[in-house]
DNA sequence: CTCCTGTCTCGATGTTCGTCTAATCAGTGA
DNA sequence: TCACTGATTAGACGAACATCGAGACAGGAG
């Protein structure tokens, strides 16, 4: 599969952290339909699994590690991707998962924030 | 009430970036948990607004931009207080709410990968 | 061509989540 | 003390989600 074309599209970003102007509603969408794909242990570790591999995760890699089913873990792996924080492309029998690190890089800058300030 | 002991003791984060070492379980248990409290658009504008803000924000101000009734917004509230993310504390009649920043800053980086590397 | 392995899709089920209304708690002022 | 305003808690309902098993599809080997 993989190439079909699921969302994924905006890699970067659309708006300023949240410490520097609050959200519009859009805005809060969008950033809210990617934290809500690494709301789950399963997907955060397979996201961590994906962005700390040098290059390449294949599923047959991934899968082990749970205890979980393949379908289950088949179904969290598009979630991930559906949200535009890894992409995927088959390679003979496996299948090969890396990170869109321009997708991580811009929901990390949404929560930053200036070191502290008030209390 | 505010001052009933939730959760909310870890302020700083347990782990490496996801982009260097893989999480353990327990890791990633802990982030999907801040994640699952950000996963809502009504919670990422609430936290938006309140780290946005110059030092705390009251809830008669929190409430009216959105569509829902009072509880649900003090429902949402709830959920970011037990992330860890905010903090709250009644004066007189009302109830103000604060970021807490170190917790921001640790998903943050949780989050941060290096610029970029395989695809 | 046929079998086998690896992965994904589909449909069903039990649980969790977001929202509401009604009721309760905290604080102010007469 | 009593009434009033602001905010939270309690209980209930419908929608969305995580998971599974069965089946379908893609690619490689005999």
């Amino acid at each position: 599969m993989s190439k079909q074309k699921i969302a994924v599209q905006v890699a970067g970003g659309c708006c300023a952290p949240i410490s520097e102007a609050a959200l519009d509603a859009e805005g809060a969408a969008e950033g809210a339909a990617v934290f809500k794909a690494l709301a789950d242990p399963i997907r955060l570790r397979l996201m961590s699994m994906i962005a700390s591999a040098d290059g390449e995760s294949c599923v047959c890699d991934l899968t082990p590690p749970f205890d979980v089913s393949g379908p289950t873990i088949s179904h969290h792996l598009r979630v991930l991707r559906e949200a535009g924080l890894v992409d995927c492309e088959r390679r003979g029998t496996w299948v090969y998962y890396w990170p869109v690190r321009e997708r991580l890089q811009w929901i990390s800058a949404l929560l930053a924030t200036p070191a502290s300030a008030s209390a």
